[in-house]
RNA sequence: GGAGAGGUGGCUGAGUGGUCGAAAGCACUGGUCUUGAAAACCAGCGACGGGCAACCGUCCCAGGGUUCGAAUCCCUGCCUCUCCGCCA
């Protein structure tokens, strides 16, 4: 949520921010709600002084035992009238919410402008897509010669967009998400968390999914969601709470299933497992102090660079457009995997800094020591990495002639010491 | 699933209709003392909203209700704990 202080003292500054992304904010309907709000806030706040007035006297005169009639008489008329404009201030109060709901967060001055991917800028690039001396094959038909990969069997099961492994790829795929949760809670210093995969909508306001973007996730009966990514579950991890300076940063690694409807993607990337309704993926999460989130933004997208070093697989960074950021990020570095089948480079981790935005809507705050104050905490956030994404990354990349493929050497010993799937035929 | 108990400030925990935003303790902050620290003693110390301010309002899990007045009484929901049953 943004700074409600900022919408209503400084609404021309929001308005340039969110110009960045290619909104308009409706300062119009801005205005006149504070107004409404300030006339209703005004008048139930003087009823509700009289009233307290009132009953307190009531109850000195009864202790002195002197007559209450009178008194009583005078707040007769007081009680609906304080029941109508509380009411009214409670409506404005609701619109006002959901309005400023809807709103995302502004982009950092950091942000380029621009509407399309066309507009992200690109910040770096890492490794050297390898020269192959034959037609590389995609991980769909790699998969299918391992015998590990299954879309029609997933359809049956389930439907479009899901993917039954087995075997070797299996285990590969289970690999490289040990191989992240070792790495980053090893050498990163991230601490392990496990959360629920269902979670419930006052979870799902709080880092933004709701109420704005409904449709893209799975509801299932009771009031729970499926997570769409471990950002929701991790980063409420912090909501009401007040964290001591000491526990600061507070840095996160999960490993979760995440699930997307993928609602107004139809025809998008229907082949193959880079975008499924399920997929697995490794989050990073940081809590920290505001004046520590930026540098906390390069340093986690520096330990998912690690991931892909360390597997060899060429990457590049690039620093999203304000009409691609999310709609809580202040800010996003994309990293992008190069997939010799697309002959391009495709997103597998999106790392971003939300300021304060989350943290205001889940009340996740830290004591500051200098006021001895609560105050807004900051939340960061990236996949270190998507592993469903991974291993395509890894079959395409690493894959040889004859359609066998090489398993990276960090992960050779989450695969019991193999150093090559070989081509099986299929059961 | 059955039976019971309970949700109060950063924490523990008192408070069962009227100066209660809430006792006490811990923690925290400042001071005295000390070479320094600890201890002891003294003082301060909730959050949120509105307002230039004085100040006003709201908040004792959430939502309703009763009342001039609710942390306190009533209803509903959520959550936690204990015992039994079942179970990975």
């Amino acid at each position: 949520m943004i700074d409600p202080q900022l919408l209503r003292k400084t609404p021309q500054l929001v308005a340039d921010r969110l110009a960045v992304r290619g909104l308009t904010l409706d300062q119009e309907t801005l205005a006149a709600l504070e107004a409404e709000r300030k006339i209703w806030q005004t008048k139930t706040e003087q009823l509700q002084a009289e009233r307290n007035r009132i009953s307190k006297s009531i109850g000195k005169a009864k202790a002195s035992g002197e007559s209450v009639d009178e008194l009583l008489a005078s707040v007769a008329g007081l009680g609906k009238q304080l029941d109508e404009a509380a009411q009214q201030l409670q409506q404005v109060q609701q619109r006002w919410d959901d309005f400023t709901l809807a709103l995302p967060n502004l982009p950092d001055g950091s942000v380029p402008a621009g509407n399309s991917d066309a507009d992200n800028k690109l910040l770096r690039d890492w490794g050297t897509p390898r020269g192959l001396d034959f037609e590389p094959l995609d991980h769909v038909d790699l998969g299918a010669g391992l015998a590990g990969l299954d879309f029609e069997t997933a359809a049956d099961i389930a439907g479009s967009r899901f993917v039954v492994m087995t075997g070797q790829v299996a285990r590969l795929h289970r690999a490289l998400a040990q191989f992240m949760l070792d790495l980053h809670t090893a050498d990163h210093g991230y601490e392990e968390i496990y959360t629920p995969y269902l979670v419930n909508a006052k979870s799902l306001q709080g880092t933004g999914q709701l109420p704005k973007f409904e449709e893209d996730l799975f509801a299932v009966s009771d009031d729970y969601y499926l997570i769409p990514t471990a950002e929701v579950p991790v980063t409420n991890w912090a909501a009401g709470q007040i964290l001591a300076v000491e526990h600061l940063p507070k840095r996160f690694v999960a490993h979760t299933p995440c699930f997307r409807r993928e609602a107004g993607s139809y025809g998008r990337d229907t082949r193959g497992m880079i975008r499924q309704h399920q997929f697995d993926k490794v989050e990073l999460v940081w809590l920290s102090r505001p004046e520590d989130s930026w540098n906390a933004l390069e340093t986690l997208t520096g330990h998912a660079e690690q991931v892909l070093q360390k597997l060899d697989l060429p990457y590049r960074v690039v620093n999203l457009c304000g009409g691609d950021l999310g709609f809580s990020a202040a800010k996003t570095y994309d990293l992008e995997v190069w997939l010799p089948s697309q002959k391009t480079y495709r997103e597998i981790s999106s790392c971003s800094n939300f300021l304060d935005f989350q943290a205001r809507r889940m009340q996740a705050r830290w004591r500051d020591p200098e006021t001895g104050k609560p105050a807004l905490l900051h939340t960061i956030n990236g996949s270190g990495v998507a592993v469903g994404r991974a291993l395509v990354a890894v079959l395409e990349n690493y894959q040889q002639a004859d359609g066998s493929v090489a398993v990276p050497t960090v992960l050779q010993p989450y695969m019991g010491g193999l150093e090559i799937l070989a081509p099986t035929a299929a059961t």
